[in-house]
DNA sequence: CTCGTAGGCGTACGGCATACACCTACGATT
DNA sequence: AATCGTAGGTGTATGCCGTACGCCTACGAG
């Protein structure tokens, strides 16, 4: 009856998302996503609770996005691969993003329907029961992990600083694995760790 | 010459750990430590450039407090999974740093000494190069992950609201799975996860 | 005993999330 | 076509936050 809705919750998060891209997760509030949209920040209050929720919104956005339709491949291992490469992309496509997806993945429909999609993959590798349960708990564990790994990592160098700065001769292991890091690209790693996990799953 | 200092960065730590612990990480501000220590806000910047630094400082007091001397055990992997279960332990003690463990990681020195004993076991069990670095690597996503994934999981079961409240007959194998979740302990989760990391690292 | 240094504090500013009261645009009803 | 109740949008205000700045003063070296 009365005056009708002008705003969605996806054009909240794509503005609070265009907000973090452009100026960075510090720069996200409640009146930065407002301007973004043109309207007074007490608007969006018609739209979500609190700021949390915007949050919410955003991984959701991001999180959502994956594609996880069944992916071609010839083994279980390669389609799993495919789906966590996918996740990892999306992820990858809005670094800043990264602390809000761990705060909020567990409310996450796209997680689920991520989740969902791995689960029928190591079914048919065989997997039932706890092994499997385990095994998709593992799973997530490297994928969190290691995306934020890769993205809240030394942060200009910062990681570097603490190492050089600490009598580099105490930590010889330490010394010689930075060189051999530096060889080792970013995509080789994520998926040679991915790789780990995968063989250690189950058998065959 | 001057008057003496009466503060040392580790009081500070200890103060504002104390504050994050009986009242929640939303609750550690400059004033809630300074409180803590019986001073005013603004003395705390005489030790500290800012606040940023000061969840450095609990960073380093948790995860320095991570025993890394060589732990018994008979093979590698054992050895390992104690390592790695003190660092779970130590952080379990105070759940709500987790999410502060993740954006100051880097800057810590005690996760740069356990990463060297950890560093040490693998070259025992036979790594060495682009192997080792890809190994650490994964075992420190995988850990990362599983502490986040139990820590701030479900958050007062607002996950399983979101499973509830989502048409159970669309996620098929989440909704089997959930059922066996919940007869998995949180202790076998995280140590059958860590097994399959450790399996999938190294043939011996 | 004196004095320079640096510790500690009070105040203030700008920005944040958000409670509350208000005005008003609008579609359903007449 | 006129009316009216509802709910959208806004302005204002409150109480937090981090922290810049300038002052007073406790202190140990001389």
């Amino acid at each position: 009856m009365p005056r009708p809705r002008s705003l969605t919750q996806d054009q909240i998060a794509a503005a609070a998302l265009a907000v973090i891209d452009r100026d960075g997760l510090a720069a996200l509030s409640m009146r930065a996503v407002a301007t973004e949209l043109g309207m007074s920040a007490m608007a969006l209050y018609r739209y979500v609770g609190d700021r949390q929720e915007v949050e919410g919104l955003v991984v959701e956005l991001v999180l959502g996005g994956v594609d996880v339709s069944p992916p071609p491949g010839t083994s279980w291992r390669e389609r799993v691969t495919t789906l966590v490469g996918r996740l990892r992309d999306q992820v990858g496509a809005h670094p800043h993003v990264v602390p809000l997806t761990m705060t909020h993945r567990h409310r996450s429909a796209g997680v689920l329907r991520w989740s969902e999609a791995v689960l029928g993959i190591l079914t048919e590798a065989g997997l039932a029961g706890a092994d499997r349960v385990i095994a998709l708990r593992g799973l997530l564990s490297y994928v969190i992990g290691a995306v934020q790994l890769e993205h809240l990592g030394p942060l200009s160098g910062a990681g570097t600083t603490v190492i050089a700065g600490l009598a580099p001769a105490d930590f010889p292991y330490m010394a010689e694995t930075a060189g051999h890091a530096r060889l080792v690209g970013v995509d080789e790693e994520f998926y040679g760790g991915l790789a780990i996990v995968l063989r250690g799953m189950c058998d065959n």
